[in-house]
DNA sequence: TGTTAACACGAAAACGTTTTCGCTGAGAAT
DNA sequence: ATTCTCAGCGAAAACGTTTTCGTGTTAACA
């Protein structure tokens, strides 16, 4: 088991000093070709890599980039993170992964875990709980320690950063449109609870895109779930609710706010004797694996997760090495002016069998 | 906007050493109870928190965690993630993400990007790629400079560390039996190419359970899958294939080694005319969301990814705790007889819709 | 021969910690 | 009055780098 060796190692072995082998090592042409050539021989011998954590305590960046997401067993994120460490990795970082589980208190933790020196910038999605209670000191106060954050998908307007959203409200009017378009007449919104701020713009996009189109919106075709709950492993109840739902209504289209609420209504549907897309077209949010491979397969909105992630982090890096040069420069800790950038991403709807 | 504090600062504005506070903030016997009390108060006031790169040079470790994954936007991996995650957090680690996207050189390059003094130790399932050329020197060499693996799922016998593998043979065997015990007679085997270990173990698994029922396996009722073109972008290719597949032999029963194919298979066959579960019954491999959101939802042997992920991080991380003791024992760099453990996570099948 | 310039290299500081050891002064013991 | 003990604190080393600033040697110049 040979360890790692490091430079004051060489420089013993090859009984020079450790700026001689730092600098020859670096091509400086202070040093001789001889001991240059020597020295870079036995460095590539012996394997020698600069050692990580060395160089971030020297340069003060680590190059790694932190993640901060609810969940990771979920499509839309983990294509999110892909993107993101797509582009991290072309730009030389690395990408550290926190999760809160929707939970106010472990975002807190993980942010606090990575914020004392362990990397230069953060990229999240707020927590459900953080929404409900509407605190985002945490963001703010990593903010001024100097520590640039990109927020996604679920983002706040208390909190001053970059910001990388989809463009939640036009992909909705699109979507509803589309079913409009299609010769619906009765549209039903599933939905979830407002504070999550895609839900409430969706919802949003429902509506206005029922009123471009002179229709009275319903709200007993409005469906709200409770989210707080752990759907996925209350999937009866969602059913029943949404069985409720149906037998209610005359609905002849339903629009969904993401794909799970899109492919059990569809199944509730079909079991209530319904034919897809005959007597209901359906369309949902976020283009994952369900909506590919239900049966029929799902209309959707694309949200193009991994470009939000790449977008984030081209953002992300963009401020860090301009902060680099912009420190040089002006040498002023304070205040200079930073406007901050709001990418949103185009949504796309990409039609299958669940529509007309 | 105010920088992190640091031991240096906190003790000019105090008129005491570095040490001094270093000792007071650890709450040394060494430091008179006022100047502690008066440290930690200032302390506390700019919220210091020592930094971890600085602790990580010290202490020659990072408190984090490599996992190298062939990719993130996949369920099974994503649950793993979740796992590992999970007790590192609790065991006060931190996680660092690496995507091979089943390429060699991608692997090769990550791991080297992290080996460098960025974590202790990794946790890793190989890409296709590796598996392929069957070169595992990186492995190897990883190891060899001290740097503990675990490897999961896919794991190889050429490289010694701890491993943590699903029973897929065990499993396969049960899923087959169960179908032959709700009265299968033909079942088919839709499987992936030999060299992705778990395609052969499941594929072994259910000839063995043909064996055991004494039913002669049938060469025709096998269908592998080449995995390397892009399966989810070539649908289309798939269920073709399955097409001519289904209508060359009769089946009644199906197993197959992920969820994707065995979900395919329903929707070809449905498309064929075939009632699901009457006229043929499908179990499927790995419980994802297709399994449960399929319509009708697919009896499938549960792989547990978070369980391997907890045990995973737990082997890594008892190891690494274990040799920073084991090292001051001995004090011995080289050969204290390691025996690796293989940790064996059982599969357990759920039964749902696809199956009488 | 004496001054200078270029060359090749080394010493030391710095990044932020922790820890070992040594020092100082005050009170106790002799 | 002298030695001892101990409490309370600081200096310095160490982790592995890079970089600035010497410094000594040699060759070129006046």
């Amino acid at each position: 088991m040979k360890r790692k060796i490091t430079l004051k190692e060489i420089a013993q072995e090859l009984d020079v000093s450790v700026s001689t082998v730092s600098k020859a090592l670096s091509g400086s042409k202070e040093i001789s070709e001889d001991t240059t050539k020597k020295i870079q021989a036995f460095a590539k011998l012996y394997n020698y890599k600069p050692n990580n954590i060395a160089l971030s305590l020297k340069n003060r960046k680590t190059k790694t980039i932190g993640i901060l997401i609810p969940e990771i067993v979920h499509h839309f994120f983990s294509t999110v993170i892909r993107g993101i460490e797509l582009v991290a990795n072309r730009r030389g970082y690395n990408v550290i992964v926190g999760l809160s589980n929707e939970s106010f208190t472990k975002e807190i933790i993980n942010m606090e875990m990575l914020a004392n020196g362990s990397i230069d910038g953060f990229i999240l999605s707020i927590s459900k709980e953080t929404l409900l209670k509407q605190d985002y000191h945490h963001f703010n106060a990593t903010i001024n320690q100097g520590m640039p954050i990109v927020m996604f998908d679920r983002v706040v307007n208390e909190v001053d950063c970059d910001k990388v959203i989809v463009d939640d409200l036009n992909g909705s009017v699109k979507a509803v449109n589309k079913l409009i378009e299609k010769g619906c007449k009765n549209i039903a919104l599933i939905t979830t609870m407002d504070y999550v701020s895609v839900g409430r713009l969706r919802t949003q996009g429902y509506i206005e895109a029922l009123e471009q189109n002179k229709i009275e919106a319903n709200s007993n075709l409005i469906l709200k779930i409770d989210d707080r709950l752990d759907v996925e492993n209350h999937l009866d109840d969602l059913e029943l609710e949404m069985e409720q739902f149906f037998k209610i209504n005359t609905i002849d289209g339903v629009f969904a706010v993401n794909e799970l609420y899109a492919v059990t209504a569809m199944k509730v549907a079909k079991k209530l004797g319904y034919k897809i897309p005959d007597d209901i077209q359906v369309i949902g949010f976020t283009d994952g694996v369900l909506s590919k491979h239900a049966s029929p397969s799902l209309t959707t909105v694309s949200q193009h997760g991994q470009k939000i992630g790449e977008q984030s982090a081209n953002l992300l890096i963009d401020r860090l090495e301009a902060s680099n040069t912009a420190y040089d420069k002006f040498s002023s800790d304070d205040e200079l002016e930073t406007d901050y950038i709001k990418v949103v991403i185009e949504t796309k709807i990409i039609e299958r069998e669940s529509t007309k």
